[in-house]
DNA sequence: ATAGCCTTGAGG
DNA sequence: CCTCAAGGCTAT
């Protein structure tokens, strides 16, 4: 393997693979393409419970995930069908947000609604290989202003929130993390298995 | 590099 | 034909 694939793994590797299905053991891996507008992103990390702060990771924002307000400033996150919140109808009300930067929405990218900017910003991520890291902790506070700051932990919550490609690419980043990343790590982490098993179980 | 807009193609 | 998501294009 290159130098570059490598690199780009271990960057990989630094985000929190929690991406196991949800209760009703959805995560089938059918994509969005599939999906009516019940469609439910596997984003475990952003489900609600009242102490979750799942693997440390402390740009995960809190006002996103329990929100207090009244919903009526700007920026203040509300559950939409991306984040399965106990959800009342505030669907038709309240415009929704993306579950990344809290910025408007423009339809379902890479299995959830997100909004544009972030979805362009995961193509290109992804497209590109593009390897981040992050001058601080990983642990970037992500909102519309401070997204571009950093963007490894923007990459990084787009993998919490369950943004996801589909196909055979994905299959094949999951195998080079399976067997070229976890001997690079100290400390394997059983968030990454956890995702491969549910990846490449729906290609079997 | 980012983000908004446009084009394309698949599925209903 | 319509809708929608992925990817392309381009101004900033």
């Amino acid at each position: 393997m290159t130098m570059d694939q490598q690199t780009g793994l271990m960057s990989l590797n630094m985000s929190p693979f929690d991406l196991s299905p949800g209760p009703d053991g959805s995560g089938s891996g059918s994509g969005p393409s599939g999906a009516s507008q019940q469609y439910v992103p596997q984003g475990a990390a952003y489900q609600c419970t009242s102490d979750q702060q799942p693997f440390g990771y402390a740009n995960l924002d809190a006002s996103y995930l329990f929100p207090t307000g009244t919903g009526s400033e700007p920026g203040t996150y509300l559950p939409t069908a991306g984040n399965v919140c106990d959800q009342t109808d505030t669907k038709d009300v309240i415009e929704e947000l993306c579950p990344v930067c809290g910025d408007k929405v423009s339809g379902y990218h890479y299995g959830l609604l997100t909004c544009e900017s972030c979805k362009g910003f995961f193509k290109r991520t992804v497209q590109n290989k593009k390897v981040y890291t992050c001058v601080a902790e990983r642990a970037c506070h992500i909102d519309k202003t401070q997204r571009k700051r950093c963007p490894f932990c923007r990459f990084q919550k787009c993998l919490d929130v369950g943004m996801k490609l589909e196909g055979e690419f994905v299959v094949k980043i999951i195998i080079l993390l399976k067997f070229n990343v976890s001997h690079l790590l100290r400390k394997p982490s059983r968030h990454k298995f956890m995702y491969v098993g549910q990846v490449s179980g729906s290609y079997e």
